[in-house]
DNA sequence: CGGGCGTTCTGCTGAGAGCAGCGGCCGACC
DNA sequence: GGTCGGCCGCTGCTCTCAGCAGAACGCCCG
C-alpha cells in the first residue's frame, strides 16, 4: 500500500472496506462473534497502515503468528493485547469499536439484502 | 424498573445514560480497556430491562456471580459468553457494540472538557 | 531459485475462565 | 429492630486456552 503515513483516523472508518467474504456467522446462522469482527477490523487497520504482520506485531510487542491468530478469528485475546494492537496502529478502541460496529451494520444489510429480494420475487 | 417491556433497541444506544462514575482507565491515564466498557454497557442494558443478575444470567445460562464479575470488568467473558448475554439481553453485537463506541465518545469528551479548561486557566 | 509474507502445526507453561459455596454489606420495607 | 432482595467479595477448584517458540509449508513475485 501507500508509502504516506494514514491520515488520522476518523471516529467512524470510512476507508474502503476490504472486498471479501464477511466473518463467519454462528451455527445458527446468526451474526458473527466478537472475536471475529475484532480481528478483521484489526487486519483491516493493519492493511490501511501497509504494514506486515511482523512490523505490526513488533510494535505491539507480541508474536506475528499469534498476531495472525487473533486477525482470523482464531483466538481470543485479552484487553491488555487489544489495547496493545490497537497502540500499534495508533488508532483508540473507539476508533476500532466504530469499525467494528459499522462493520455490523454493513454485514446484516448484506445478508438481508438478498433476503429481502427472494421474499419478493416468491411474492410475485 | 418499569414493567413494561423495553422498546426495541436502536442501532445506537439512546437511553438517557446511567450516572455515576465512568469506567477505570488504564494506569497511563489513557482510554479504559475494552471489558470496562463492555461489562459498564452490559450492566446498563440490563438495568434498561429492568432486570436482575439472577434473572439475566439464568437466560444467559451462567451464574450471576459470574455475570456480575464480567459486568464489573473483573473477568474477561469469551465472544461465546458474550453472545450468550446479549441474546438473553434481547440485543445484538450491534447494538452492544454501537453503545459501549457511543459510551466512549462521551466518556472522552467529558475527559477532554476538564482538561481543556484547565489548559486555558494555565494560559491566562 | 530465493526471498517475503502469511498460515499451520506441534508442544509447552502458566494464567485465567467459569463455577460452587459462603458470608457480608447496604438500602428498602415492615 | 428484623427481614429481604440485590449485589459484592472471598476461597478454592478444575480445566481450558492464551500466548509463546520453533519449525515447516504454500503462494507470489522478481
Amino acid at each position: 500500500m501507500a508509502d504516506t503515513p494514514p491520515p488520522p483516523p476518523p471516529a467512524r472508518d470510512e476507508t474502503p472496506q476490504d472486498a471479501g467474504t464477511p466473518p463467519p456467522l454462528t451455527r445458527t446462522g446468526r451474526e458473527p462473534l466478537w472475536r471475529h469482527m475484532l480481528g478483521e477490523r484489526l487486519r483491516h487497520l493493519r492493511h490501511v497502515r501497509g504494514e506486515t504482520l511482523d512490523q505490526t506485531a513488533r510494535r505491539a510487542g507480541i508474536s506475528p503468528q499469534y498476531l495472525s491468530e487473533i486477525e482470523r478469528g482464531v483466538k481470543e485475546p485479552s484487553s491488555e493485547m487489544i489495547a496493545a494492537i490497537t497502540g500499534a496502529l495508533d488508532v483508540t478502541l473507539v476508533d476500532l469499536v466504530s469499525a467494528v460496529a459499522d462493520r455490523l451494520v454493513t454485514v446484516r444489510a448484506t445478508l438481508r439484502g438478498p433476503t429481502c429480494r427472494a421474499a419478493f420475487a416468491l411474492a410475485a
